[in-house]
RNA sequence: AGGCGCGUAGCUCAGGGGGAGAGCGCUACCUUGACACGGUAGAAGUCAGCGGUUCAAAUCCGCUCGCGCCUACCA
């Protein structure tokens, strides 16, 4: 073992911690041991993923789970994969192909998928280890990946049976359409992004002459595919003309005039141009009056042969300059004004999206997004924060179908065979021998691939081995609970419900909680072109990973963001570097044979003095609090308990309490029962702890005395009923109020720290006459005493500064020492503080209403607070009159 | 436009009908044999504003203002 330094050093043990429980094998599923099972599929970061806040916050959480039912005695399986992340990956390959000099169309779809696998084996498993290095105490031999065989099995069979029910069909359809990525995407890919414009008032002339119908666009290029204009059938000013036929500009196309309620008088000029290819509502508007639509743009988003030879070629922007150049030379435009208004951006590569007609192949959601809603509502599946069921309702309810071809080679290639003969479409699980329409054997495979968020749909099951039942899927469906971000609620949660309901019957996990995203400390969304992204490795090396881990704990309230700044992960360095010290000191103080054996257990409880009985009865309160907070995925309460509890309490009081008992000079008996109460207490800290910092926590628990190998499996503490000591923490209360006042005098008077002090006491009650005669020597240590002494008149011995606690009175004689202005502005300050608390109670006690209506509860506990302050006030009036 | 959330100490945020709290920061003092990544003591708040309910409101309700996010539409 290492030596223990004096201070805290992750670097040096979090690897070989690692070691051990890859070693232990620790963390693998038993679906065949007896006992509760404990459920969860980590959401599959991409393989292009490199480990960022979000990535450590998602984790963390669903390793303080996975790490607590395991120590709970829980059977835990927490599945880990990846995601193939169709657009993405490509992306990276093709960056890397034209840095080459090469391109996918170069190599060929076959070819280039080979050479995305190898770069996936080659890159795809940084994740992985990056979340190893984060603790995650995943089922690392159940890994899977989105486009493993057996998760691509369950896809086909999907897709397989939501085609044959009805639920999956291909048609034509206005799609969004990224001339970036080439391919459609949905709707959710599409961020909409506020843009200043031009709306461009455009004349159309009548057929027949005599005028023009204007109309008002943002867009001026696709006017070359408008077929129509329509009108709102009320509309008086419009009503005569419907039916009445104008001519296109620049095109010459003679197109007519229709009526469509989608069209609001109120904006523009309350005529509408329709460009059925190219707009969703035009094409709405289209079906319902049926005018043509033309397609006039490519996947590139060039003007396409549909339209006249000049603007053919040009990409939409460069048409769009060209259309209004032309239009205003052929005195075309009526007006033109700034528009702000919303465009659709990729939310891959920021291109402006192009609503686009074009054949692809869909999910019809609405059958599915019913019994899913109904899942929520009857708490099949529970939120965490519930307030997010609203925007879960609200999305299902306005859901459109779900567009899942993508125009991409990476990815689950649709199983649909296109046959050389007739129209007929084989959908199959296997690749068909003939076309099931005519028998025919020229058989194409549809290209496209299906979206990535399809295959993660299904994850919760199709990583347990469906369609297979396997006893993992037997066991571990439902999963327990599904730790995510709210920005993939619709991406992912919702389409899981959906997917999991109609496949297995069941939903796929019991429970969500969804936790923020990591913000800086500004509450700026951490982004690379703002430059303020806070690099979790980078952290890990500076300060841990624990310290990263106990900040991303600490910070997660429910429902908010986390703004993560440099001090918070600084301060929780600080606190492992006290635990770290704490240990030492406990370890300093033990036999040096002790940290191999195993802990000595709680020596009976009659030997047991107030500071042990105090601490065991606090311990059994932090035991139980963080247990429940748990329970209530309330990390950020459980972690603020266990740091109050170390520090403050376990610390600042125990250990210092303990310091007297420890040295030579002690009794031996005294000396061993201290070091069993504080090696039982730290024992149990760490290992509550563990969850939330396991590398530390292992590393420390196996340098002191402790029973099992590693603490990652052991058992946590349960609470002991017998040692919860009301008494013992009310006694400790007086105790610690006197300590102090006594500080509170040494430094409001300027007295050398290091200087002893006497300090005399007079109390007319029983219990702290006990309990302070049972502390004495505590007191003398924490204090810094030179002498303590009961009964007598306290003002004797001359000069003093004095103090009232709860029924004691104090006075620390300072002949000579004390500046008696300073003393009397100190008493001062303090009997306005106790005046005002005391009236504050005495008017409510005045208060008739107040005595009559409150809870008897409420009115005892005024009345009890009322008398308590009433008579320390008492008391220190006494006091100041004596020396004045 | 609709929905959700948030406004509490200088900063970041807990709390949520009867005592205004934490961490960091700040001030003063202290290298006391675990820890200066430390210790002790302290200062610091109109709980956004207005109104209501209540014996009692930071807390519940309504409105206003400010901020953030989500969804939809925007010719």
């Amino acid at each position: 073992m290492n030596p223990f330094d004096k201070a805290f050093n992750p670097a040096q043990f979090e690897a070989r911690v690692e070691a051990r429980w890859r070693e232990g094998d620790l963390f693998r599923a038993r679906p065949d041991t007896p006992g509760s099972a404990f459920s969860m599929v980590i959401p599959p970061p991409n393989i292009t993923g490199r480990l960022h806040m979000g990535h450590a916050l998602n984790n963390t959480l669903q390793d303080i789970l996975a790490r607590w039912h395991r120590m709970h005695g829980s059977d835990v399986l927490w599945l880990p994969g990846t995601d193939h992340a169709g657009i993405a990956t490509q992306m990276v390959v093709e960056r890397e192909l034209i840095r080459e000099g090469s391109g996918r169309e170069a190599l060929g779809r076959e070819e280039f998928v080979r050479r995305v696998w190898k770069w996936k084996e080659e890159y795809g498993g940084a994740i992985a280890s990056q979340l190893r290095r984060l603790g995650a105490s995943c089922d690392w031999s159940r890994e899977r990946f989105t486009l493993d065989p057996g998760l691509s099995r369950a896809v086909r069979e999907v897709f397989v049976r939501l085609y044959e029910e009805g639920l999956i069909y291909r048609d034509k359809f206005i799609v969004n359409w990224c001339p970036g990525c080439r391919t459609a995407v949905s709707d959710l890919e599409v961020l909409p992004q506020e843009t200043r414009g031009q709306l461009t008032t455009i004349a159309y002339p009548f057929a027949e002459g005599g005028g023009s119908i204007h109309v008002a666009t943002t867009r001026p290029e696709t006017m070359l595919g408008d077929t129509g204009v329509a009108v709102h059938p009320e509309d008086p000013r419009y009503r005569a003309l419907i039916g009445r036929r104008v001519v296109l500009p620049l095109v010459g196309r003679e197109i007519p005039i229709v009526a469509d309620p989608f069209v609001d008088p109120q904006f523009g000029t309350g005529a509408v141009k329709v460009t059925p290819a190219h707009d969703p509502n035009d094409f709405a508007a289209a079906q319902r009056t049926g005018l043509p639509a033309i397609v006039v743009m490519d996947g590139q988003a060039r003007m396409n042969d549909a339209v006249p030879a000049p603007y053919r070629g040009l990409d939409r922007f460069a048409a769009r300059e060209r259309v209004l150049a032309d239009l205003g030379a052929a005195g075309a435009i009526v007006a033109v004004r700034e528009h702000f208004h919303n465009v659709g951006r990729c939310q891959r590569c920021q291109t402006v999206i192009e609503p686009l007609l074009s054949t692809q192949w869909f999910v019809r959601v609405k059958p599915l997004a019913a019994p899913a809603q109904q899942a929520v509502a009857d708490g099949r599946v529970r939120f965490t924060p519930a307030h997010w069921v609203n925007s879960y309702n609200e999305w299902m309810e306005n859901i459109h179908d779900w567009c899942i071809s993508r125009q991409l080679w990476w990815g689950h290639q649709i199983p649909a065979w296109h046959c050389g003969n007739c129209a007929h479409i084989t959908v199959a699980r296997d690749t068909p021998a003939a076309c099931g329409g005519c028998g025919g054997t020229a058989l194409r495979q549809d290209p496209d691939v299906l979206d990535t968020w399809f295959s993660s749909a299904l994850w919760p099951f199709s990583t347990l081995g469906w369609p297979e039942s396997t006893p993992e899927l037997r066991r571990y469906y439902p999963t327990t609970i599904l730790v995510t971000a709210f920005d993939i609620l619709f991406f992912w949660v919702a389409r899981m419900i959906m997917m999991g309901l109609k496949f297995m019957g069941d939903v796929p996990f019991r429970q969500v909680y969804i936790h923020g995203i990591v913000r800086d400390a500004q509450g700026q969304k951490m982004s690379k072109t703002r430059g303020n992204v806070i690099d979790p490795l980078e952290v890990i090396e500076r300060h841990g990973t624990d310290a990263l881990r106990f900040t991303m704990a600490a910070m997660a309230t429910p429902g908010s963001d986390l703004p993560l700044a440099e001090e918070r992960l600084a301060g929780y360095r600080a606190f492992a570097n006290k635990i770290w010290n704490a240990t030492r000191f406990v370890v300093m103080n033990l036999d040096e044979s002790a940290a191999n054996s195993p802990p000595p257990g709680l020596p009976p409880h009659a030997e047991l003095t107030l500071p042990d009985r105090w601490i065991l009865s606090r311990l059994q309160g932090l035991t139980r609090s963080v247990g429940a907070s748990i329970e209530a995925c309330r990390f950020d309460e459980a972690a603020n308990a266990l740091y109050q509890f170390l520090w403050h309490e376990y610390c600042d009081w125990y250990l210092e309490m303990a310091k007297p008992f420890l040295v030579a000079a002690a009794q031996p008996a005294e000396t061993a029962r201290t070091r069993a109460v504080m090696v039982e207490v730290l024992d149990a800290v760490l290992r509550l702890m563990h969850p939330f910092m396991p590398f530390l926590t292992e590393e420390l628990w196996s340098r002191i005395p402790h029973a099992g190998d590693l603490l990652a499996v052991a058992p946590l503490p349960v609470p002991d009923p017998s040692l919860d000591d009301p008494v013992a923490e009310a006694d400790m209360a007086i105790v610690m109020e006197i300590v102090g006042r006594v500080r509170n005098i040494r430094a409001e008077l300027n007295i050398d720290p290091g200087r002893r002090l006497p300090l005399l006491y007079d109390t007319r009650e029983e219990r702290p006459a006990r309990t302070l005669a049972a502390t004495a020597a505590i007191l003398t240590s924490l204090a810094r005493l030179d002498r303590l002494e009961a009964g007598g008149r306290l003002d004797r011995e001359g000069p003093a500064a004095r103090a009232v606690a709860v029924g004691v009175d104090l006075a620390v004689p300072l002949a000579g020492v004390l500046d008696l202005e300073a003393e009397r502005r100190r008493l001062q300050r303090e009997v306005d503080r106790l005046t005002t608390e005391r009236d504050g109670h005495a008017r409510k006690l005045a208060n008739p209403d107040f005595l009559e209506r409150a809870r008897p509860e409420a009115v005892e506990k005024t009345r009890h607070a009322h008398a308590e302050v009433a008579e320390r006030l008492e008391r220190l009036g006494r006091t100041v009159a004596s020396i004045s």
